[in-house]
RNA sequence: GGCCCCAUGGUGUAACCGGCUAACACGCAGCCCUCUCAAGGCUGAGAGCGCGGGUUCGAGUCCCGCUGGGGCUACCA
């Protein structure tokens, strides 16, 4: 399979840096370890990795662990396991390095010391000693004033001699960025077309903390000029970073790389997608029994659709030979649990028995009395029996229990029915004589048995099934009884009918 | 409030640089198949492309305005 190189030149603009082109393709996915792989997430981790795969370039994974209050060394984990379930693999980052090392921000702090050794020396930053309520005094006062709510630069002319005297004495400040004025700040946004600010939209951000930890805008910059990521691929939530980052790019002397905002995921009320719209992190889905393959494929399809939209079960290997960007949509997209559910009975469907029981082990094992008897290839036969039937792994737990504990109660409408018929249980007493005799328990046979039975009897046939479908599993809605009667086999057939002859309806 | 993004059936999308009775899938309804449940097959309802103006022989596709939705407005990422 051979991939294009990413399509070179775009236009420049007037200001900014220049996009290094036909360099091979670094892409990177960058979550905060604050929580568990939010489905947003999964699907910009996706979109960069089918990305980079499809342009044989790198996926770089950075974990930005800057914000020390909230990270969480656990969730690192549950994101890369996120990933991994996902299928998802990455050239360099934490656990597998590489040559742009370290991979965790917190990790990296010489490099954002140096940049910002560079950048004060320059005088392009400078110290700001506001506290939280002067600011906040600040901004409420804006608001009252109904002008732009935005940092009024009061401790920009301090001068060094104040400054010195201010970090003597202990006061806490911040670095900020001296903001160029007028200037304009735009780029050619891969999916959103050409975006420009100005700088005086934009404020004096906040470079450093008072902690003295880097804020996310600067260490992202940072760290994506050391590790020459070429395109910066986000939610459209970070949009309106992007111009604060341009400053810093160009006060960094550093080219841009390419951006492409991709539409959000949104709940059915076209908010972006929160807890409050049901299941949103991956492991939920995982637990919720969907298979990593479609909810992935189902992902790709949300904002993206391939050059034939007709087709939308595709491989790994043919999202990577069909992902480009310039497919992706324009507008947020809400999140269809309906048809996740859908493709993910899809793939069960093509998934054979001896997969798809793979697959449900875990499940099954869970079922009380599993494995019930049943061995290897009975187990591989009603795997066989369920895949047109599941649409999430975790209906086997009440699909197909009875398999493995025999019914102690049936299904009153059953019984009912049965009641109706009249005669059942002499009817089952005779059908249980040929049973016995039976030479062969397979499901050929046993259909010719209890076809020639009914016909004797002068019953028909379908109730004759129901009757014995209630009897082995206590209801009314199983796979086809011949073949759910060779899975069990001939003594647990007989034992449950039995027992079922001796309560049910005469 | 300010700035920015977006707008094709209920949902996800398609419709190449303007030329169709606006297509595919999910979901929904009905029918068929059938031992039940599924699966499968067939048929159907559902948008005239947010609204209003332009440009054009011709606009879902271009331009303007409006409306609606969303995002951002932190020493969070």
């Amino acid at each position: 399979m051979r991939y294009p190189a990413f399509p070179a030149a775009r236009p420049q603009g007037s200001q900014g840096g220049t996009p290094r082109m036909s360099t091979p393709v670094r892409v990177r996915f960058a979550p905060s370890p604050t929580g568990h792989l939010h489905v947003g997430g999964a699907r910009t981790a996706l979109f960069n990795w089918l990305f980079a795969r499809h342009y044989r370039g790198v996926f770089v994974l950075r974990i930005e662990d800057t914000d020390l209050e909230r990270s969480q060394e656990a969730y690192t984990k549950a994101i890369l396991d996120g990933l991994r379930w996902l299928g998802l693999d990455w050239d360099e980052g934490p656990d597998v390095g590489g040559p742009h090392g370290p991979y965790f921000q917190s990790q990296r702090e010489d490099r954002y010391r140096a940049a910002i050794e560079r950048l004060l020396h320059e005088g392009k930053l400078y110290h700001c000693f506001c506290t939280a309520e002067t600011l906040e005094a600040m901004r409420k006062d804006q608001a009252e004033r109904k002008v732009d709510i935005k940092y009024d630069g009061r401790c920009r002319a301090l001068d060094r001699a104040e400054v010195e005297r201010r970090i003597a004495a202990g006061e806490t400040f911040v670095l900020r960025l001296r903001r160029p004025e007028r200037e304009w700040v735009e780029w050619d946004d891969i999916t959103k077309g050409r975006l420009s600010f100005t700088s005086d939209q934009l404020d004096d951000l906040v470079v450093v903390k008072s902690d003295g930890m880097p804020t996310y805008n600067f260490a992202v910059v940072v760290d994506d000029i050391d590790m020459r990521i070429t395109h910066v691929i986000r939610g459209e939530d970070h949009i309106s970073n992007t111009p604060k980052q341009i400053l810093l790019y160009r006060a960094l002397g550093a080219p841009l790389p390419w951006f492409a905002h991709i539409p959000m995921i949104l709940g059915k009320d076209r908010a972006r997608l929160s807890k409050r719209h049901g299941a949103t992190s991956v492991v939920e889905y995982e637990k919720m029994g969907y298979d990593p393959e479609a909810f992935r494929n189902y992902l790709a399809l949300l904002g993206w659709a391939p050059t034939d939209h007709t087709r939308e079960i595709l491989s790994r290997d043919e999202l990577f030979a069909e992902f480009t960007l310039d497919r992706v949509s324009s507008h947020g997209a809400i999140f269809d649990l309906d048809k996740l559910t859908w493709m993910n009975a899809e793939y069960i469907k093509r998934f054979s028995p001896a997969t798809l029981l793979a697959k449900l082990r875990p499940w099954l094992a869970q079922i009380p009395g599993f494995p019930g008897g049943l061995d290897e290839p009975a187990l591989v036969k009603l795997a066989g029996l369920y895949r047109e039937r599941l649409k999430t792994y975790n209906e086997i737990l009440t699909m197909a229990d009875w398999f493995f504990t025999a019914p102690t109660t049936y299904d009153a409408k059953g019984l009912e029915k049965a009641a109706k018929i009249g005669g059942a249980r002499g009817l089952l007493n005779r059908l249980l004589e040929r049973l016995r005799a039976a030479p062969e328990f397979a499901e050929g046979p046993l259909e010719a048995l209890v076809r020639s039975f009914a016909e004797a009897e002068g019953r028909k046939f379908g109730d004759v099934v129901h009757l014995c479908r209630l009897g082995l599993s206590g209801r009314t809605a199983t796979p086809g009884l011949f073949e759910v009667m060779a899975v069990l086999g001939r003594d647990r057939c007989l034992a449950r009918l039995e027992r079922f002859a001796a309560v049910c309806p005469t």
